[in-house]
DNA sequence: TTGCTCCTCACGTCACGTGAGGTGGC
DNA sequence: TTGCTCCTCACGTCACGTGAGGTGGC
C-alpha cells in the first residue's frame, strides 16, 4: 500500500513515517516509480513503533525492541521507565514544594541528588544482563535518594562511576548468558519490586522469617546440595557470577564505596550480614543466599 | 564576572548559559572587549534557572516564572506537572503491562484516552486564569481516563475541544482578576487534589456531610447573606463567573458535551445534583455551592 | 489539462554539545 | 611568545513539522 493509507492505519504521519524508514525501523520495498509500498507487516510495526513511542521510548529504543524476539530489551525499557518514573515523581513533589515557597537552594540540593542516582542506575542497568541488570539496578536505586554531602560521599560517587564505566564486559558463556535471559524474560519491575520488599521483610525479622518459612528453606536447602541442582545452568551461573564479582572489583570496589556514599546502605548490609549470619547457623551448607547482589 | 566563574557558581555549562542569554531570560551587560559581565543578581537567576530546567520546565516557561511577581506562574507549572506526571504513571503502568505479554492494540486504545486527556486538561488551565484554572483543570482531569468508543463520545470530544479553543478571553476586571491570582497564589496542586476530595465525600454522602459540618454551613450561609459578603470582592467574582458560564456556553455547550464524553462525569453531574437539591433544601437562601465549576 | 499523490531537498524547532577560528589580556 | 580566556559561527542531535519544487498516474 502507499504512503497515505499507511498513514490512515496507523494514525501516524508522513514524516514520521519516513522518519522510521529513514532510522531503519521499517524496510518498505520500493516499486519502479519510486513510491515505497507498505507491507501488512510494516503497518503491524508501525502500530507497535506508534504505542511504543507514545509510551515515551526513543526510537532507537525501539528499534532494538522491534527486533529482539526474546523480550528482554522490552523488559530493560519497562524498568528504565520505572525508574525515570520514580524520579519524575520526586521532581513533581519538589516543585510542588518549591511553588508553596520552598528556597530554590534546597530543592537544587536534592534534584543534585536524583541526577547522581541516575546516573548510577542507568549505568547498572546497562552493566549486567537481562534480569540480573535489573534487579540490581532496582536493589541499588533504594539506596540513592540522599543527596551527597561530605567530601568522602562524593570521592565513592566518583569510585562506583568510574567501576561501572570500566567494569569489563561479563562474557557470560553464551549458553548460561541465553538461559539467563529467557528464563527471567517474564519477571517485570513490579515483580522485583515484590522480592525486594519480601527480602526486606525477611532481613528485618530474620527469626520471624526462618520460622514463617521452615519448610520452604528446608527444601532449598536440600535442593541446594542435590545433585540436580550442581548440574543445572542456575548453579553454573551462580558460580560464574560469584567470579565475575570477585575478580571484577565488584566485591572489592564497588560495594565498600556504596557502603561510604550512602548510609541507608551501609545500614542495610550491616541488617543483612546479620541475618544471613544467622541464616548460616541454621542451614551451615549453604553460603549466602542474597551474597550474591549483596 | 566572567561567564567561567558564572559556570563554577552555577554548575552549567558556557553553551547553556549563552543560551539563556539569548533566549533573554538573563541579560548581562557586556564590557568595551565584548566580554559579558554577570552580577551576582545573574547567578542567582541561572540558579533558579538551572533547578526549573531540572524539574522539566521548558526555557520558555521558565522564563515566565522568573519575570512573574505573583507566583501564579510557578502554580501553573506545578499543575502542569502534576498531570504529566498522572499521565506517566498511567503510561509506566501500560508499558509494565505490554512488557507482561499484554496486546499492543489494547495499549494503544487506552494511550489514546491519556492524549486525548491531556488535551482537554492543557486547554482548560490555558482557558481559565490563575487558582481557577488549576482547579477546573484538576477536578475535569478526573473523568477523562476512559477510551472513546462511540461515535457519540467523538462528536463530543471534538465539540469540547472546539469550544475551548474559541473560548473567549473570561476578561475579568482587572482589580477581580488582582484579587483572584493574590488570594489564591499559595492554593498548590496538593490542596486542590485535598479539597476535591473533600467535595467528593460531600456528594456521595450528602446526608452525614450535612450532619458533620451543621455549625460550618450554618456560618458559611450566614456569610453569604451579609452585607460583608455582597460587596466582597469575592462575591463579585462569582457573579461575573456566573454570568459568564452563561454568556459563554460553558453551561450550555460544554458541560452537555462533558457529560456525553465521559460516562463517569454524568455519574458525578447526576450525584452532584441530588446532593445540592439536598443543601438546597436545608439552606434555601443558597444557590449551588459547587454550581460555578460544576 | 486538472487535481491528487508521491518523491526529495531544505529549513525550522528545542536546548543545548562540540569543535573551529579569531581575538584579548597577562 | 605562550597559554589561557573570551567571542562568534557553523554544524550536529532528536524526532519530527512545514513548506517548496518536481514528477507520476488517472
Amino acid at each position: 500500500m502507499l504512503i497515505n493509507e499507511a498513514c490512515k492505519r496507523t494514525g501516524l504521519t508522513k514524516k514520521a513515517i519516513g522518519y522510521y524508514v529513514q532510522q531503519e525501523l521499517i524496510t518498505p520495498s520500493v516499486s519502479e516509480n519510486g513510491y515505497r509500498d507498505y507491507s501488512e507487516q510494516d503497518v503491524e510495526a508501525l502500530n507497535k513503533i506508534s504505542v511504543l513511542r507514545g509510551l515515551g521510548i526513543s526510537a532507537e529504543e525501539t528499534g532494538r525492541i522491534l527486533k529482539d524476539t526474546t523480550n528482554a530489551q522490552l523488559q530493560a525499557a519497562s524498568v528504565r521507565k520505572e525508574l525515570d518514573y520514580r524520579r519524575d515523581q520526586l521532581k513533581k513533589s519538589m516543585l510542588e514544594r518549591l511553588a508553596g515557597g520552598e528556597a530554590y537552594e534546597e530543592i537544587g540540593a536534592q534534584l543534585r541528588a536524583v541526577e547522581q542516582s541516575r546516573s548510577i542506575t542507568d549505568k547498572l542497568l546497562d552493566a549486567f544482563p537481562g534480569w540480573y541488570g535489573r534487579f540490581v539496578c532496582l536493589h541499588f536505586a533504594r539506596f540513592l535518594g540522599e543527596p551527597i554531602r561530605t567530601e568522602d560521599q562524593k570521592r565513592a560517587y566518583e569510585t562506583v562511576l568510574s567501576f561501572l564505566d570500566n567494569l569489563p564486559d561479563m562474557d557470560i558463556p553464551k549458553d548460561l548468558e541465553a538461559y539467563l535471559i529467557e528464563s527471567t524474560q517474564r519477571i517485570g519491575a513490579d515483580a522485583i519490586a515484590g522480592m525486594l520488599e519480601a527480602t526486606k521483610r525477611a532481613y528485618e525479622n530474620p527469626d520471624e522469617f526462618l520460622a514463617d518459612n521452615e519448610e520452604m528453606l528446608e527444601r532449598y536447602a536440600a535442593y541446594k546440595s542435590s545433585d540436580a541442582y550442581r548440574n543445572s545452568p542456575a548453579c553454573r551461573l551462580l558460580e560464574y557470577m560469584k567470579g565475575f564479582n570477585s575478580a571484577s572489583g565488584y566485591n572489592d570496589v564497588f560495594i565498600p564505596a556504596m557502603k561510604r556514599l550512602s548510609a541507608s546502605y551501609a545500614d542495610y548490609y550491616c541488617r543483612l550480614e546479620s541475618a544471613d549470619k544467622k541464616l548460616l547457623e541454621r542451614y551451615p551448607e549453604r553460603e549466602g543466599k542474597n551474597g550474591e547482589t549483596e
